[in-house]
DNA sequence: CCCCAAGTTGACGTTAACGTAAAGTGCGGA
DNA sequence: TCCGCACTTTACGTTAACGTCAACTTGGGG
């Protein structure tokens, strides 16, 4: 049975960031491990708390945008109706983020592949004497 | 003819950034609009530079990667065989970056169909006297 | 028993991306 | 002519997200 906790070195080394930044999130109440004594140990949800939290990181979303993203996984039991209704609006708000992402990279993604034939175009047309040496 | 150069203020207010934003861009190396004498003339390109360093922003990207972007889409005269072929390789580059934030898009929003359903079913199986008072 | 690797808590340093205040320039209008 | 507004440069301040010591403690191996 895989192990089913981790030290800080070990998700550290796994997820390929530093231990002072896992504590430095714990600080930003991002994690909350349990200890033993005062060590503190991982389990699994933290490291899938930890995975969200470097998966915003790509997407350009601040600690507190992914401590915001991890208040929206937990519907605790002690949220109300109207609570509720606000996590569904924030809900919204981040899908339509995403969305706005989503066309950011379509146009991106378009820019590059006119910037690639550009670049091929300028291969073909270039002075060949500024080859740099590969024919014998 | 719908008016060609823009002055900093006007740019700011459209793009709805500061003219410090915009100067500071400047000194970043990132544009180098003309000059009437000391004021900024800013040309229908250099607002497409702009418009592109502002969705690298929204994909989390850093004003070096912005700059790294704009440098991909000229591929200026003077560049020989083997800067071509690196350009051409950060072009691909650029591309894996995409496809793994269109990948963790997609995975985001899963999350938030999931986070969506928990929280509805939080709300109807809710304690009703938490409602927050819509009924007569 | 002693050492060392891996853990801990401070505390200060650093970088990116601007904000903000100060002090001056240039110009179209009353 | 003087006002006011938009522009300019210079320079110091600020925030986020860590990096980098320093000075501990702690559990297991020789």
């Amino acid at each position: 049975m895989t192990k089913k906790t981790h030290s800080i070195g070990e998700l550290a080394r796994e997820l390929d960031i530093t231990t002072r930044t896992i504590r430095f999130y714990e600080d930003m109440g991002l994690l909350s491990p349990e200890r033993r004594g005062q060590t503190r140990i991982y389990t699994p949800a933290d490291r899938v708390r930890l995975k969200l939290i470097l998966r915003g990181k790509r997407l350009g979303f601040s600690l507190a945008e992914s401590r915001e993203l991890i208040e929206l996984y937990n519907p605790d039991a002690d949220n109300n109706q109207t609570q509720l209704k606000a996590l569904l609006g924030k809900i919204a708000e981040k899908r339509a983020q995403l969305l706005r992402q989503l066309h950011d990279i379509e146009v991106m993604q378009i820019e590059l592949d006119e910037a690639e034939r550009r670049c091929q175009d300028a291969m073909r047309t270039a002075d060949p004497s500024t080859l740099s040496g590969e024919s014998a």
